[in-house]
DNA sequence: ACCGCGATGCCCT
DNA sequence: GGGCATCGCGGTA
């Protein structure tokens, strides 16, 4: 599913503006299993209620004391797993969203959003037909101290300016052409 | 370039 | 009461 979402567009309605932005940068988090998850170990509380539910709507999550973080959940009801949307490339007017905390800055996202369906006309995804991108996938960030949980390749991007951290150098491409 | 750290509040134990 | 799926600033190179 993160490997789908990327290319899309993600729309946002809101005081009568229409923001967007292209996702170029986005996380899995796996459940029970994934002891980077909010859901790890089966954890179903008030904050997580929302990932344990069906696919296709938002869970919107508030951290260190001021923002708020976008995710996707992706799987039936039972299965908490979702896709963090950690940066876009912003369409026009829309500010810098290289970072989860840019992303829901910019699209004016926050706890209101949390349940809700990805569905028009509030917050949703769009596929404009923009030509796939080669896919590279990196650990998640901010996962460490979850053992063998913070090296797995979870992280989908595609190669961009815009995403919250760039490109390893082994991964970018053209390097090592000679310029 | 990298590193350290403060802001700031909710969630969970 | 500790920690956090972060960000931006100011310091040192």
């Amino acid at each position: 599913m993160a490997r789908e979402l990327l290319g899309k567009v993600l729309v946002r309605e809101v005081d009568g503006q229409t923001l967007w932005g292209r996702l170029v940068e986005v996380e899995a988090y796996l459940g029970p299993d994934d002891l980077a998850a909010h859901s790890k170990g089966g954890r179903r509380t008030a904050r997580t209620e929302v990932m344990f539910g069906p696919a296709g709507h938002a869970y919107v999550y508030f951290t260190y004391g001021m923002h708020w973080c976008l995710n996707f959940v992706t799987r039936e009801a039972g299965a908490p797993q979702a896709v963090l949307v950690r940066a876009l490339e912003p369409g026009p007017g829309v500010g810098r969203c290289s970072g989860p905390g840019l992303v829901t800055r910019a699209l004016k996202i926050d706890r209101a959003l949390n349940g809700a369906p990805l569905q028009p006309p509030d917050l949703y995804v769009l596929d404009d037909g923009a030509p796939k991108s080669r896919i590279f996938v990196t650990p998640r960030v901010g996962v460490q101290g979850t053992g063998r949980w913070e090296k797995r390749l979870l992280r989908y991007v595609v190669d961009s300016p815009y995403l919250s951290r760039p490109l390893p150098k082994l991964l970018r491409p053209q390097s090592g052409s000679g310029f």
